[in-house]
DNA sequence: ACGTCTGTTCAAGAATATTTGAACAAACTG
DNA sequence: CAGTTTGTTCAAATATTCTTGAACAGACGT
């Protein structure tokens, strides 16, 4: 089908043979990287990086992805503060060169340890705080009440539990040991 | 801090006690479901529903959540199509009802066996795509291009494998298995 | 059969997030 | 030092996603 290349003709005209190849591989990594929660064109940027044998300037990314230089400046950015990317320079060039990380395990370690960690600390803190208000409360209410705070309270434990085995996972994850599934279960084989 | 109270004074007056505590669960659960790129709401209206010992309805949900009616008809129909929630129904009664499906361990697995695997599987198909496309390419090419393609090519088996490590991984946990990282690693260890 | 209650869908509006061009700052050259 | 080149930041514009109220459709009771 001619016509989503045509459309592009000129453009295209001007590229090497592989560059639809590569502009291909970029979104499919794109798209995860998007589903993981980052700016989708980090992924693209890294995966040209990541194909290219030698490493790139801004400009070259710019044009491959048409991409405005402010785009490119603040995904680089991103992408070398996740450790991804990679500044370089060249003697005699005045520019910036950036190539890919090859290690992707490293980067995704470091996504799940900062991000997702972080997020799941936050809710057991907020479950923790939960507890503590419900504890507080319980001597003010009367039987029918204290029942239902007590369900809630069974509940939350449950909550903190899981998150807790959810933390555990990631860091084993991120550590690189073994892992278990069985043991994520065993925290809700209940009800 | 009474600041931030007082600004729902009214609100909150006609409120249980624990109405508070209830909330704050509810949301850090939403903040991590919206990582998991599901909606808000989602992950508030599941734990409301979780911390409490009886079926709601629609209008109880939305008034605790203070949200619209097209609002939680929306985000409990996708619980619902996730399994994360489940329908129930009272003789006499003509509302539904919705009480939380209390394995959460069985929804997370759906939502990697579904959101991630499908996503992985894309990039995958992607990837295979664009070495077919370079494979046709190369003998058109001279000596130097024909270079870089191979390169091309090297990586984006690589990325192959590393996609195909995931989806293995992705796999396993979510059939509850055994996981060894170390699998992972073994994909990428050179250059 | 009619009116009421309930749940879903949809298009319009509101809120968020992304993208960009221009302004700025910093580093280098001659 | 003056003039380039390069990289970053920022506010405005653009695109995208969420939210809502109203319209619709189905089920129920009378």
């Amino acid at each position: 089908m001619p016509t989503a290349a045509a459309k592009h003709q000129d453009f295209n005209d001007s590229q090497p043979l592989w560059r639809e190849a590569e502009l291909k591989s970029a979104d499919a990594m794109g798209r995860l990287m998007e589903f993981w929660g980052f700016r989708r064109h980090m992924g693209r940027l890294w995966t040209i990086l990541y194909l290219s044998p030698d490493p790139m300037t801004t400009t070259e990314l710019a044009e491959i992805l048409q991409l405005s230089s402010s785009a490119v400046s603040l995904s680089l950015g991103e992408l070398v503060h996740w450790g991804a990317v990679r500044k370089t320079w060249r003697p005699g060039e005045r520019k910036d060169f950036y190539q890919a990380e090859s290690s992707v395990w490293k980067l995704l370690r470091r996504v799940y340890e900062r991000r997702e960690l972080n997020l799941i600390r936050e809710a057991i803190d907020a479950f923790g705080e939960a507890q503590r208000q419900l504890a507080e409360t319980r001597s003010l209410l009367g039987q029918e009440e204290r029942r239902r705070v007590d369900y809630m309270r069974k509940r939350l434990s449950r909550l903190t539990a899981l998150s807790k085995t959810g933390e555990r996972l990631v860091r084993l994850l991120v550590a690189g040991r073994m892992i278990n599934p069985a043991d994520l279960q065993s925290a809700e084989e209940e009800e």
